[in-house]
DNA sequence: ACTTTTCATGTCATATTTGACATATTAAAG
DNA sequence: CTTTAATATGTCAAATATGACATGAAAAGT
């Protein structure tokens, strides 16, 4: 419910950067989001550094076109662990998504 | 599949480090469960540091004793999504979770 | 322009994950 | 040793994630 909410703040043009998000999420929510958005936002990024398609990119682990978009586009309905599938088949390896989890901003501050 | 395979012979005594894992494994599905068996271990102790039961940290983040223990036993039964909440509930923070995966040697070498 | 490729979004039947529950095993305390 | 608390393991119906598919919108190419 609160993910959906979120989305609906970005799509009427928020722009939010990591998370900049109030309204009643626990800082355990935030973090969870946060987290799912950091990993997503570089399957996109190293998919296109790669110039793969995101039908390429389904079809090495499995999966289809739209459901590599909806990861992309952050949809609450994929999984955690079919990102990171998507990611270490993009040769992102488990130290890299550990610097990107690390390296990055406060969400708010 | 392959999964149940690997839990077999940790059963059986293996004692497996990070991850010896040979026998049919791609890259991928190595590091896949690598980082799963990371973080599985990671909510253990952290759990314990804490002096919380498995009953304790389940109602915290609405969830079962039972599939507390699960996700500490590395069942494949259990997603990333939810060790990960857990995590966050442990006072665990994304940084954290950042250094863990970063920091971990080689599995095999 | 238009043709083609790539990406976005919705739906849906199937597959997987889920909490709850029962019960067994182990550990701690008395 | 006995009792009690904590953890492990199995099962199962309900909830959620999944790939496949259709179709629309945008981008890229010609």
């Amino acid at each position: 419910m609160d993910k959906k909410k979120r989305k609906k703040l970005e799509d009427k043009g928020f722009t939010i950067g990591s998370t900049t998000d109030f309204l009643g999420l626990t800082p355990e929510e935030e973090a969870y989001i946060d987290i799912r958005l950091d990993i997503s936002s570089l399957v996109k990024k190293q998919r296109k550094k790669l110039k793969w398609t995101q039908d390429q990119l389904a079809k090495v682990i499995g999966s289809s076109q739209s459901r590599i978009a909806k990861i992309e586009a952050g949809d609450p309905s994929t999984s955690l662990d079919l990102m990171i599938k998507a990611l270490l088949h993009l040769g992102i390896s488990k130290q890299e998504i550990g610097k990107l989890l690390e390296n990055t901003l406060e969400p708010v501050l």
